[in-house]
DNA sequence: ATAGGGGTTCCAGTCACTGGAAGGTCAAGG
DNA sequence: CCTTGACCTTCCAGTGACTGGAACCCCTAT
């Protein structure tokens, strides 16, 4: 199958499919014209990836997961532990996202947003600076 | 006053004060042994900026806020308007990150993460993606 | 023969820094 | 006066995960 296929069935553009062969994610066979060969395994490979993708993990993790998804006799503890240390960082990432949001949401109902030059949030970023 | 006081004072890195020279947010003179020669309004701009980071604005944001900040007749509604559209962008961005985590969570709860090799992330992470 | 829609490689850019090397400057201590 | 160590300078390269574009090759249909 040519890579336009493939992007279409595994759901990531064909440039980021070359990219992942770059960092040997993936390693197609190549047919007698030089294009890349992929077999059903290859894309559902390149499916995984783009579900963890979606999910967040990076690419390490990815690469990581793969393995474990392939090693058939692998602990399940294994990739729970990652799935973990993601899931731990999501949440410290939505702790901060959300003390962010909460703050501008403030300042941005403190402003009256008119034509007068005075505002909230030019304050706001002013005083805490000082 | 030097460029380590400064950073000290305003929460920044030295480097990423000269990065913000660079790229023209602040524009510090210099003493005879070439030097950055930084004024109080220099270390409060930065400051600022490093607020303004702190709550997620983007370079090219801070840019914009620094340059309302700096004019005595702007109106308010510009300033809103900024900060509303990043709102936007930040409830956007939490939306997505709850959702990966709600799936994540439930995921990593489903593993029962043993020596066996079965696991309910690599399934999913495998079947969602056919 | 040609036109189009694939494919290929390689290089550069994104964003906001950050690390490191190589070298100049300054203040304090011996 | 010399040295030491902390500070400053510039410049180059790397981060993560792609993405855009140029220049070129290949395949199929008309």
């Amino acid at each position: 199958m040519n890579i336009g296929d493939v992007a279409e069935r595994a759901g990531l553009p064909p440039k980021t499919i070359r990219y992942y062969e770059d960092i040997g994610l993936v390693t197609p066979h190549r047919g007698a014209n030089g294009y890349r060969a992929f077999t059903e395994q290859d894309v559902h490979k390149l499916a995984f990836l783009a579900r963890a993708r979606t999910l967040g993990f990076t690419i390490e993790d990815c690469r990581a997961l793969l393995a474990l998804y392939e090693d058939e006799s692998r602990a399940s503890s294994e990739v729970k532990h990652i799935a973990e240390e993601h899931l731990a960082q999501i949440d410290e990432k939505l702790a901060q996202l959300q003390q962010m949001r909460d703050t501008l949401a403030h300042l941005v109902h403190a402003c009256h947003g008119d034509d007068r030059p005075d505002c909230p949030i030019l304050s706001d970023l002013a005083c805490k600076a000082s």
